[in-house]
DNA sequence: GAAAAGATTAAA
DNA sequence: TTAATCTTTTCC
C-alpha cells in the first residue's frame, strides 16, 4: 500500500538544481575548498565502449592513514549557514565523527522553509526548535517510534531548514558500527538508510541541537567533494504537496554503493 | 483527551 | 508485505 504510493510519483521535472548564489563568505574556507576539491565537470566521453556508470568515489586519503584523520579539519559554523539546497550537496563526501566511529556522507535530502514536507511547516515546537536555530547544529528525532534520524540544521537563525543524512559509508570503527547495528556485514545493508546512520552513531533525540562544529561529541569534518552527483525526489513524503514531492532535493554521490532505497529514482542532474 | 500518521527497517 | 513502536500534531 505505502510502497505503491511511494513509487507512484517519480519526479520527471527537468528543473535544474539551484546553484549557490550567496555561497560561503569566509575567504579562507573557500581557498581550502579550492585546494582539495575535485573537478565537478563531467568528463567527456572518449569511447562508447566505456562503462556507462561512473566508478566508485575514490577512497579518500584519510581512510588509509589514521594519522591524516587527526589532521582533518572540523567545519566552521558558517559552512552550514546557507540555503539547505546549497548545503545538501556540499555535505556529500564530508565526515561524521563520534569517538572511534567516522562515517562519510553519501546521500542527503534538503528540507526548507515553505516546504510542505519539512518538519518546520507547523512552526517552532519543542521537537522542531533546533531546525529554526542557527545552521551547524544537529536536529535529531524519532521516526515511527523506532528510528533515530540525524539532520544537519542549515541556514541562519530563524530559518527552518535542515539536511537529512540518509546514507553513509563506514570509514573507521567498523566493529563499533556493526555492534551498534547488530549486523556483521560490510555491505550497504550496514549503513544505507537514515535510521541506520543514527543507530551506527549511537545517538538519540537527546543529541538534538548539538553543535556539530565544536570539538567533542558528534562532529562534521571536512572531506573531498565527489566527482559526480545524482539527484532525485525525496523519499517517504507522499503527504506533501505535489510540487514538493516532485522537487529533486535528494542528492547522492554517483557510483557509491552506499545509497538507500529506492535507487532507481536517482539520476544525473 | 483521543486518534492518526509518520523524512523507516528487517524479516517472512 | 507486514509488524514493530511511540512521539508529535490535530481534531473533537
Amino acid at each position: 500500500m505505502r510502497m505503491a504510493q511511494r513509487f507512484k510519483r517519480v519526479g520527471k521535472s527537468t528543473k535544474p538544481i539551484r546553484t549557490s548564489e550567496s555561497g560561503i563568505n569566509d575567504p579562507e574556507y573557500r581557498a581550502s575548498q579550492r585546494l582539495q576539491s575535485v573537478s565537478t565537470v563531467a568528463k567527456p566521453k572518449s569511447r562508447e565502449t566505456e562503462s556507462p556508470k561512473p566508478l566508485s568515489l575514490p577512497i579518500p586519503i584519510a581512510i588509509r592513514s589514521p594519522h591524516s584523520l587527526d589532521e582533518m579539519k572540523i567545519l566552521p559554523p558558517q559552512f552550514f549557514q546557507i540555503d539547505a539546497l546549497d548545503l545538501a550537496p556540499r555535505l556529500l563526501g564530508k565526515f561524521l565523527k563520534r569517538n572511534d566511529v567516522v562515517l562519510q556522507i553519501t546521500e542527503v535530502e534538503a528540507y526548507r522553509p515553505n516546504d510542505s514536507a519539512c518538519h518546520g511547516r507547523f512552526g517552532i515546537t519543542q521537537r522542531t526548535a533546533p531546525v529554526f536555530g542557527a545552521g551547524g547544529h544537529a536536529y535529531v528525532y524519532l521516526c515511527y517510534g523506532l528510528h533515530t534520524m540525524l539532520n544537519v540544521v542549515a541556514d541562519k537563525e530563524g530559518v527552518g531548514a535542515a539536511v537529512l543524512i540518509r546514507s553513509c559509508a563506514p570509514i573507521t570503527g567498523l566493529s563499533t558500527i556493526q555492534q551498534r547495528r547488530g549486523q556483521k556485514t560490510e555491505k550497504p545493508l550496514l549503513l544505507a538508510g537514515p535510521g541506520k546512520v543514527g543507530q551506527a552513531l549511537g545517538i538519540s533525540k537527546e543529541w538534538s541541537n548539538h553543535p556539530l562544529y565544536s570539538p567533542g561529541g558528534l562532529e562534521i569534518l571536512d572531506g573531498p567533494n565527489p566527482e559526480n552527483i545524482i539527484v532525485g525526489p525525496r523519499v517517504g513524503i507522499e503527504y506533501a504537496l505535489p510540487e514538493d514531492v516532485n522537487a529533486l532535493w535528494r542528492f547522492a554521490i554517483a557510483g557509491t554503493p552506499w545509497i538507500s532505497a529506492p535507487k532507481n529514482t536517482l539520476r544525473p542532474p
